[in-house]
DNA sequence: GTCTATATTGAGATAGAC
DNA sequence: GTCTATCTCAATATAGAC
């Protein structure tokens, strides 16, 4: 492995870094190693010789994207403080994670919605369903704990990770709108502490 | 205009519904004229004689599909009741739309994250923006009456519509689940009453 | 080896009969 | 309204000159 200058990038992440924005904006099937290359300023060898093929390329640039959600989520497991906490903390790392990605992220949206149209088959939904695990599990120890209401943990799950969504979803569609952390954290305490005034009675889990 | 019997599909009708179920499949660029007469069992003049071509059959989708967002969307001034109620109704009316019209969203899902792959341009963030604002009209509504917190409108809203849009996204990647008006309804009615037990203050806007 | 000219293919679109 | 048969056009593939 060559030493680099602290400001240099390898040639290998400069074929990482142009793939994902290519594959980001036109799209995996659409997006030619001609391109690729030519955006990292090298030839085509090159990216065979590190990535073996076009889908090696891709199936690295999701693999690395995705283990650092991997390491998120372990890191779950260390967290300190009361559910309540817990949940910002998770709202936040996710989010900053996000914002870091973004163009992994956007590859994956288009995969997880739209038509595969050649790309190769990554399991996202995995790292889907590892998510909800994760918040779930958090949820229910606020429930046991009492610090969250008893009610159903899946729903009450899903709302926070449609809170996420939604968040992440305002950033790459709107940009304009400077959704970040402080309003993602605010949204959270909204969700936490209801938005409607007292007198509908607190949630149950009576249906 | 032909008389139909009341089971039978004009072949208009089946040019549209053949069409969006590619389109969602397979996406826009990929789907050719020939697919979709064949689906409809017609030839391809009928298709042009019907939508003039096949940009045209694909805002004739869209626009349809959207008119009905556009009717409910008009429909919420005439909406009855507190603010819990008329949440729940624009939520409700919404999920339904969802379900009666799941191809034509998963192709503007697609569009709307993905690389465009050729399909003309439709203004989807138009109504976007419509739905964002009308949830803030009620959110802003609910907050004057005193029937929702004093908090940023803009964010409550983006709270119910996290929820919204989370309930849609399981419902298309994950219909084993069964996300239904239902839990759509619960999950409202935690965001209003709060999943966190009393202790932490109710939501304001000191920040 | 590279370049240019020429097939080939498959897409969207149309004319005119019925 | 629907069909058969045909057109146009662009992308790609290939042949053959250089």
């Amino acid at each position: 492995m060559k030493i680099l200058g602290k400001n240099k990038c390898s040639v290998r992440d400069r074929l990482l870094k142009g793939a994902s924005s290519l594959f980001s904006r036109k799209g995996y099937a659409a997006t030619t190693v001609r391109e690729i290359v030519a955006e990292a300023g090298v030839t085509k060898p090159v990216l065979y010789y590190y990535f073996k093929s076009k889908e090696g390329l891709y199936f690295t640039l999701m693999r690395e994207g995705f283990s650092k959600l991997d390491e998120l989520i372990r890191s779950v497991g260390g967290y300190e403080g009361n559910t309540r906490e817990k949940l910002h903390r998770l709202c936040e790392q996710t989010f900053v994670l996000i914002q870091e990605n973004v163009e992994i992220v956007r590859v994956m949206y288009s995969y997880y919605y739209g038509p595969r149209q050649g790309a190769p088959f990554f399991d996202f939904d995995a790292y889907h369903l590892k998510f909800i695990q994760t918040l779930r599990g958090i949820v229910a120890e606020g429930v046991r704990r009492k610090e969250l209401v008893d009610a159903n943990v899946e729903e009450m799950s899903w709302v926070i990770l449609g809170t996420i969504t939604l968040a992440m979803d305002l950033y790459l569609t709107h940009p304009e709108w400077k959704v970040d952390q402080e309003k993602l954290s605010r949204m959270v305490k909204l969700v936490l502490q209801g938005i409607g005034t007292i007198g509908g009675g607190r949630a149950t889990n009576d249906q």
